[in-house]
DNA sequence: AGTTAACCTATTGACTTAGTAGGTAAATAG
DNA sequence: CTATTTACCTACTAAGTCAATAGGTTAACT
């Protein structure tokens, strides 16, 4: 499955505001576009889907930037996903128009619902801090992360 | 997550020629495109993706039409949605540019390749059989699939 | 007052999707 | 032999999405 980039870069983004603030300080979106190698102007929208879904706050002027408005342990995957995407992690519906009942119904009933609730069943039971400790094995093993 | 037409008409098509052919006869696209309310010129295309993919086999002329190559149990979903759609079961690329040593290559290993992986353990370890089987339990209930 | 950075909106080029359209080639029935 | 049926093939298109780019305005800090 493809992921889109702006799922890719609002991830690299949420991980280097984890990875970069230290006692609640901002972490500016040049900064961000700068370590990750990405457009700014693009990861100024991708950073305000992230505020709009509560993920992040922001502060304007010098020394502004961006910090994360919960502990990383409590921020699901889900809400990540759902906050830059709006249908990898729909559910298919299984009623049609005709009510469901019908070969397309069994379809969707039968297949896609399944594949989704897997796909929906592993974001919500993932943390970005779970993702954060993954990446700390990584940067452990000599990775360049461009995040420390 | 959102299944593109081509799918879902191609897993309609399939069901229909198995619920229709009776000893190896075969099932005609005008015919599947009538009862599954599908156009028979986009059907066409989707049929003859199946068929390079060897799931069905052809027969030209008056009384033609596709039927199965192999047992319904021997088809995999996986085959099924490798021949119609050629990113859904695309596992995503652990190693980018830099060689994956990066919080990009990260991202893609920690968390895509997890979802990927459980889409494509899903497709694989299913049939069409079963997806039969699991329509005749609907048509026990009295749902009209128009297959029958 | 000047700089920095967030915020907002519009536009664009490339690509994909979901078909439509118009044929040709082969098999069969009469 | 001919007409019909059906599969097969290729081109095109309208609409939508993706991945940015562009050009500003507003707020905060020094």
């Amino acid at each position: 499955m493809k992921v889109s980039t702006r799922v890719e870069y609002g991830m690299l983004a949420l991980t280097d505001i984890a990875l970069h603030s230290e006692n609640g300080s901002s972490v500016s979106a040049p900064d961000i576009a700068e370590r990750q190698d990405i457009s700014q102007k693009y990861l100024e929208q991708i950073l305000m889907n992230l505020k709009q879904a509560g993920l992040i706050r922001s502060q304007k002027g010098l020394r502004g930037g961006y910090a994360l408005t919960r502990p990383a342990e409590k921020i699901r995957l889900s809400e990540i996903l759902n906050a830059l995407d709006n249908s990898i992690l729909e559910e298919t519906d299984p009623v049609g128009e005709d009510g469901g009942h019908s070969l397309r119904g069994a379809v969707n009933t039968c297949l896609w619902a399944k594949i989704n609730r897997s796909i929906i069943d592993f974001a919500e039971g993932r943390t970005l801090s779970e993702f954060l400790q993954e990446c700390r094995t990584y940067l452990a093993e000599g990775w360049d992360l461009y995040v420390i």
